[in-house]
DNA sequence: GATACTGCTATCCTTTGGGATACTAATATC
DNA sequence: GATATTAGTATCCCAAAGGATAGCAGTATC
């Protein structure tokens, strides 16, 4: 585990560069969504859009497309009838791990503190 | 520091709703390298600008205002000629600071990976 | 023969994020 | 009086992301 270097104006444009490259490959609102998803074990194309509500057929297929190409997830098409397509993670998508859990965290302390907030508000309203 | 909990249904779409909430906040081309930038300390509008090639004053402003609601930096304005204006990350802000870390440093072993595979690839070229 | 299931693809359409460019107020400096 | 500086705003525009809907191939089941 790297440690966090000094700030300059150096690592910082490191840094940018970094970041900007992360981003660009969990780009689109659905790929981090996807990885949680099969971090349950491999599914299948319908379960995976069941699951997460509102993706369209055409979106999910390009995201699992793209997600193939950057090897974060395997196709499997299994000779049954009807055909099942599975798809899984890779190891290397769990190298991302740490990205989502990060997220994950925030997300809950955040809404924590949303509520914590709105809790004050009411206090302040009825003291008054 | 909570623990990653059991994968099952239910935390998934816990995490699932955690993570959305996240995205949602730090949405958009920019608001996580605002927050690198200004790690450096607090910033004017015009250095933000230069800093962060390419982005409009528009959209800069756009961005700025909207990290001001969520409390991830302050604005500061100064009585000089012309006006000064500062930006400064709030201590709220340092709370993402685990994440835009985790974004980094999977960037950088991304790239590393990429290399090698392009040094593989021409190796292999070669051989044939 | 109609329907259902699988895993998609095709077409069309809308939203929106964000870029380009120009412009403002207020003052100081040349 | 022209120009530069600050921190933005205003207006227009475009490309891309993504949603809605329909449909297809292949087989099994009712």
């Amino acid at each position: 585990m790297a440690a966090t270097p000094k700030l300059t104006k150096e690592t910082c444009n490191g840094a940018l560069a970094a970041i900007r490259d992360t981003l660009y490959v969990l780009s689109g609102k659905w790929k981090i969504l996807l990885i949680v998803s099969l971090r349950e074990g491999p599914m299948r194309f319908n379960e995976l859009q069941r699951g997460l509500v509102d993706i369209t057929p055409k979106v999910l297929s390009k995201e699992l497309r793209e997600m193939e190409m950057n090897e974060f997830v395997v196709r499997k098409v299994f000779n049954t009838v009807p055909v099942t397509v599975t798809y899984e993670l890779t190891p290397y998508a769990a190298t991302v791990f740490p990205i989502i859990d990060s997220l994950r965290e925030w997300g809950v302390q955040h809404r924590e503190r949303i509520i914590e907030h709105i809790k004050q508000d009411n206090k302040e309203a009825v003291e008054q």
